[in-house]
DNA sequence: AATTTAGTTGCAAATGATTCGCAATAATAA
DNA sequence: TTATTATTGCGAATCATTTGCAACTAAATT
């Protein structure tokens, strides 16, 4: 994989972000030249295959973070968004043994309301 | 709620079906009349807001079934869904706790190889 | 039963996220 | 330094889903 000096911009902005990002979230941060939004799409894609990032869906949207696997938090009042721990990983192969299923990974999300949020 | 011709048809397709559907998929099967896309959409949404269906996101797509909240085992071959009970529905509320953040519902997939599609 | 009225539908167009084809460009290998 | 091949920019296409609005119809009211 070329490291070309998009993927730097790319992978540097995600690195830096402490929550989840769309591609357009990346995209907007990074105004300085005429990057293509398709090429932060395709790039992050291959860092995704790459396992160099995590991808979640959130509200039918794609988000990727670095670090580990993990989930959010997702509160419906403000977007607001909490990492939380994977309850999940662990048994995951369990889950399909019974169907002879194996399972590569999952996804998850939790939705509600923040504290904030919640006096309404 | 007015229960209409449209709306008769679509509940009852779903009920029908052993595996979550799309409103598209749904849309499909009742071919007899000139129902509209918008109004399987619409329907359902309703159908969901009034918690008389439950709904999914696969592969970035709604999906809804009806019966009990569960998830789904998704093959990333041939894409069969296997559904499977639901891990986390006691832990919801403590999972938010420790955040101030009460949860709502949540949202899961997992993906991999089905039985069959598992020799390649 | 006839009329009212408010929820629902069909249609067509808009939206929003994501993907794709292709020629131009630039990173790495030779 | 040149050649090779991955990557990019651009625009257009795609796919799922939503929306505005006038026409329609189920249910409530008279």
């Amino acid at each position: 994989m070329r490291m070309t000096s998009q993927r730097k911009k790319i992978i540097d902005v995600l690195s830096q972000a402490n929550i989840p990002l769309t591609c357009d979230d990346i995209y907007l941060q990074i105004e300085d030249d005429k990057l293509n939004l398709s090429t932060v799409y395709r790039s992050l894609e291959r860092f995704y295959v790459d396992k160099h990032v995590y991808k979640t869906i959130i509200n039918q949207k794609q988000y990727y973070y670095v670090g580990h696997h993990h989930h959010f938090l997702v509160c419906l009042g403000c977007e607001k968004m909490i990492p939380v721990g994977c309850h999940i990983e662990g048994k995951e192969k369990a889950i399909g043994e019974p169907y002879g299923f194996q399972v590569t990974h999952h996804d998850m999300t939790l939705y509600g309301y923040c504290h904030l949020c919640q006096t309404h």
